[in-house]
DNA sequence: GTGCAGAAATTGGTTGGACCATTGAACCAC
DNA sequence: GTGGTTCAATGGTCCAACCAATTTCTGCAC
């Protein structure tokens, strides 16, 4: 009873332009890295204003799904579909000690799931990419004596793809950057993250023998190990300097 | 080694306009439902042109922070602050059951870590708060013979606040949002939710009795009668009309 | 004074045209 | 090849005007 008869839109540029653009992109088989026409041209085209095609452009820009190279072009930056589904998350930062703490509480949550969800779903494909990735993080783990966060996210990443649901990469790698933004150094923690590297191997072990259950015990261990280095960093933290 | 020499930032007038807009609103402390200062006045002010002033508004109205409506003003319609950190989630195709399941995957696993949460942290006013939820929420089901979502729904955030963690409440909440943007009626099952009922009293009384593992199992439960919900829908959607 | 229709002012939405800043390719001297 | 220079293409910004929806004011009838 609450929203039937949804007003009527009499004006809707940006948004036309955007469908209009979205069959484009369909149509013409455009994926990620790839040039859309110019403002300019879609301006003319479609018979709105470059103006319009600006604000319609941003939307899409603040969205993400599209780069814009002052000079050269604009570039898809995802994969754009017409009937795609929007939902900005905007999380207020905190950008303190607290604030980590909650972002690893909700990756704990999501990662336990997603690891699971992959022990049941993974195909052999992706099996096979998580462990190509499990393995380049054990060597950069061997080279450089330590954990190399690029490596770590990206076995990471390759788990909440195999999970068959979008919606875990993209969460987590909003905690993800959250937890990156005041943590250029892991508070004064020197091996941060080195507990955390034999369970990325059972958590995969887990995975490939399709045992959900054990995956996810195995992903909260990860976690928690985390959990405890920054708890360390925060006491060190306490004790050098309060600012 | 990654990422020292960042590219250097030479213009950004919208992000600067954004940044300064964010300043006013929290010098002024400007809450959801209060008015901007009109584009001609930003413009001026800030020495941009108003066409710059309207890209920057049309971002922060994508991220729905922002409602502009013609001929009346700009209006804030959630709480903004200068350390925000926005994350624009897409669902590709998300018109179909897949998307729907895809977010009730994330609510089953923000919801159980919730509960639990909950359990250890509620302190008693919250705890009381969330049994007052409780009781609106029975008392609807037996006036309306029925599952009544805002009452549910608030029941639910009454949990999330007690988590001590805000960031639950923010992503489930847009978990909720696209669950209800394609889901008008509940597929054809009438129902719909009524099987979740009891499931909203044993987690309260596992948070009361501090039982976290309780809490948490109570909730996937109750996450799983509602996916038993949606395959239900799913199957007579595939009975009645294949459009 | 009250109520209400119509005028006027306000405000976001759109347009067209102009110019600036950056990029990338073609070209040239060495 | 290397390193500059030129030049066209492209996104970024600005301006001034007008359109469309909304709000506010005004003045008249009662």
């Amino acid at each position: 009873m609450t929203d039937l008869l949804p007003p009527i839109q009499t004006t809707a540029r940006d948004d036309a332009v955007l469908k209009a653009l979205a069959g484009f992109v369909r149509r013409e088989a455009l994926g990620p890295g790839e040039k859309l026409p110019t403002e300019r041209i879609l301006a003319e085209r479609l018979k709105v204003s470059r103006n319009t095609v600006r604000e319609a452009l941003t939307r899409w820009e603040g969205l993400g799904l599209v780069e814009r190279r002052q000079g050269s072009g604009t570039y898809l930056k995802a994969a754009v579909s017409p009937d795609m589904l929007h939902m900005p998350l905007t999380l207020a930062g905190g950008n303190d000690f607290a604030g980590l703490m909650a972002t690893l509480e909700i990756r704990r949550a999501l990662e336990a799931e997603a690891a699971a969800l992959c022990a049941i779903r993974a195909g052999k494909a992706e099996l096979a990419e998580i462990e190509r990735k499990l393995d380049l993080m054990e060597e950069a783990f061997q080279t450089r004596a330590g954990m190399s966060s690029d490596e770590d996210w990206e076995f990471h990443q390759a788990v909440f793809r195999a999970s068959g649901n979008p919606l875990f990469e993209q969460i987590i790698a909003a905690m993800y950057e959250m937890f990156h933004r005041f943590w250029e150094h892991p508070l004064g923690v020197r091996d941060f993250g080195h507990a955390s590297f034999p369970y990325h191997r059972t958590i995969f072990n887990c995975i490939a023998a399709r045992d959900p259950d054990g995956a996810r015990a195995e992903a909260l261990k990860l976690i928690a190990t985390v959990e405890d280095d920054l708890k360390r960093g925060a006491a060190n933290l306490k004790l050098s300097d309060r600012r």
